[in-house]
Parts: C-alpha cells; sequence; structure tokens
DNA sequence: TGCCAGGTCTGAG
DNA sequence: CTCAGACATGGC
C-alpha cells in the first residue's frame, strides 16, 4: 500500500533515531521493519511521479486494516511546515533542521516508550535495543513475515508477571526493579498513562516523576515520543553537550535549569527542537571527535598522555 | 583496556 | 541547592 506524506519523511533518522529502538534495515530494498502490536510492519519510500510516498505492508494482519495506526504511529496528521518555519528562525535550529530536513516525531504507544526509556538509563543505544528485544523474546508473541520472525512488545501485565529476577537474568541490570514497578503501576490503575495525554504538561510530567526509576529526562521522552506533549525538552548527556556548545557555554548548568531555559526557549515545539539537536550533537560527534571508547579515542587519549 | 553510556536516587555539605 | 557515589552491564 501506498500512502501520502504530510510533508517529508526520513525514515532512518525518524525510526532509529533514538526515539524507537525496535526498527530495524531490512536486508535489502530499503526496508524498514518493525513490530507494531501483534504484526510485523515494513517501510520504505519510494519516488512517484517526483513525489515521494511511503510504502508500507503488514502481517499477518493486512496493511489496510493497519493504515490508521501506522498514520497515527507516524504522525502523518503532523504538518512539519509551521513547526520548522517558527524553529528555523532560530540559527542553531536552522542547521539542526538542514542537517536532518524529514526527521519527524514519532507517536509511540505510551507503554512502550515508557518501558524503552527506563531501560535507556544509562545505556548505549545498542544496549538498549539489545535489552528491550530481550524483553519482547522473553514475554511477547513471535510474529513471522517476510523470512524473519519478531516479537511484539509484552504488556505491562506480561511484564509484571516475569519478576525482578527474571529482568535482571536478561541482562537489564539496576533498570530491572524499576521496569517491574511501573509496569504494577499500570496494571493497578495507579498511573493512566493515556490520560496523561489530555494534562497541562507540567501536571503529566508530575505523575510520571512518581513512578520510580523516572526523572526528567525520561518522564519526558515519553511525554514528548508518545503522548503529544510538544512542549517536554529531555536533557540527556548528548542534549546538554550540544546546549552548552551551540547556546549556553562550557559553564556548569543542572540539567533541569537547562530543561526549562529550552522550553522557554523554544515553546511548543521543544520537543522538535530536542530532538534536532540530539542528532546534530551526535553527527557533530561523529565528524569532528572520535567516538567514545573508539581506537581513535583511544589513541587521541594515550597521545595526551604521552605529551603529559 | 578501561571509558562511557538518551539517568536516577540518596545522603552529605 | 549542588554534588559525589552507587547502581549493573556491555559496546567499543
Amino acid at each position: 500500500m501506498l500512502l501520502a506524506v504530510n510533508g517529508p519523511l526520513d525514515l532512518e533518522s525518524t525510526l532509529d533515531g533514538g526515539q524507537a529502538f525496535r526498527w530495524e534495515r531490512g536486508p535489502a530494498n530499503g526496508w524498514w521493519l518493525g513490530p507494531m502490536g501483534n504484526n510485523l510492519v515494513r517501510l520504505r519510500l519510494v519516488d512517484r511521479d517526483g513525489s515521494p510516498l511511503l510504502e508500507a505492508e503488514s502481517a499477518p494482519a493486512p496493511i489496510d486494516s493497519m493504515e490508521p495506526a501506522l498514520r497515527r504511529y507516524l504522525a502523518l496528521d503532523i504538518d512539519l511546515g509551521p513547526v520548522r518555519r517558527a524553529l528555523g528562525r532560530d540559527a542553531v535550529l536552522a542547521q539542526a533542521i538542514s542537517a536532518a530536513p524529514a526527521l519527524r516525531l514519532l507517536r509511540q504507544d505510551p507503554w512502550e516508550c515508557l518501558a524503552g526509556f527506563i531501560l535507556s538509563a544509562q545505556c548505549h543505544i545498542p544496549r538498549i535495543k539489545r535489552n528491550v528485544e530481550a524483553l519482547a523474546r522473553a514475554a511477547g508473541q513471535p510474529v513471522t513475515a517476510w523470512g524473519r520472525t519478531a516479537y511484539s512488545f509484552p504488556g505491562p501485565e506480561a511484564v509484571a508477571a516475569l519478576g525482578e529476577a527474571r529482568l535482571r537474568e536478561l541482562g537489564l541490570g539496576f533498570r530491572a526493579p524499576n521496569l517491574v514497578a511501573a509496569a504494577r503501576a499500570l496494571v493497578e490503575g495507579r498511573v493512566d498513562l493515556e490520560a496523561l495525554r489530555s494534562r497541562p504538561y507540567l501536571e503529566a510530567r508530575d505523575v510520571l516523576l512518581t513512578l520510580s526509576g523516572v526523572g526528567p529526562k525520561i518522564a519526558d521522552c515519553v511525554l514528548a515520543f508518545s503522548l503529544d506533549q510538544m512542549e517536554a525538552f529531555p536533557v540527556d548527556r548528548w542534549v546538554m553537550r550540544s546546549l552548552q556548545r551551540l547556546y549556553l557555554g562550557e559553564g556548569r548548568i543542572a540539567a533541569e535549569k537547562a530543561a526549562s531555559w529550552a522550553r522557554d526557549r523554544f515553546g511548543p515545539h521543544a520537543a522538535y527542537a530536542q530532538q534536532l539537536l540530539f542528532h546534530l550533537e551526535r553527527a557533530h560527534a561523529l565528524e569532528t571527535r572520535p567516538i567514545p571508547g573508539s581506537r581513535a579515542m583511544r589513541a587521541n587519549r594515550d597521545a595526551e598522555r604521552a605529551i603529559a
């Protein structure tokens, strides 16, 4: 099935840019594969008469029945034009937009998003993906299509049922008890994520902050990437680095103050600004700085030691 | 080979 | 309020 896209869409920076952790580049032909609910979906952009269209297939459910969910997930209802015009008045963001002009914010399932970011604490992205995958294999449902088997993301009941000890065996480390606690909070109805969509940003954030292992950064990720709270501005190491390098200078500033500063500056599009800065800073690190832990990084450090 | 990671919580100053 | 230290583990 071919879908018209309202404005530009880049699948790599959107699906594999750190918002979601389960999309994989297919073996060939530009497909991206990922589980959605109990289905496997694949997506790619095709050119029809000079305009890009999104080609989508799914299994086992026919793609016709998946279309609404897919449009919702990709937030195809959002017109990026006004957002980019507003943010583009900021010189730094204008640069970030030209580096990733078709990056979009997803509208993920809130529970999956919350779980993913609880697991993200103090992890490199490759490990987050691995842990989310391990969780899905342990408690999700298998789906096979196009010669590949994937596992649906387990609901909070299934995750709660696994228990902390089993989650630690999966390699989740100190995040295991936090994930179980969050799953239980949902199962027992103490937290209603969907209800946060229509609450004022700060109130919704306060609700998420009651979960153990969920601080301001993770709360803001859930609000921005699944609950339509576009004032949210998650501040992680990369975004903090970006703010210091491009706006604030190198002086130390608390993450919460930086987040508050950014919300004031970027207003209703803070979430989009944040993802652009995250993307830009990582690209900048790739081209100007050795990746932490890389051979070049070590060589550089060793050279500095030798001089000293 | 150690350093770093899409953090959060706690206790101390 | 700021700031270390702990928390587990793995990628590079």
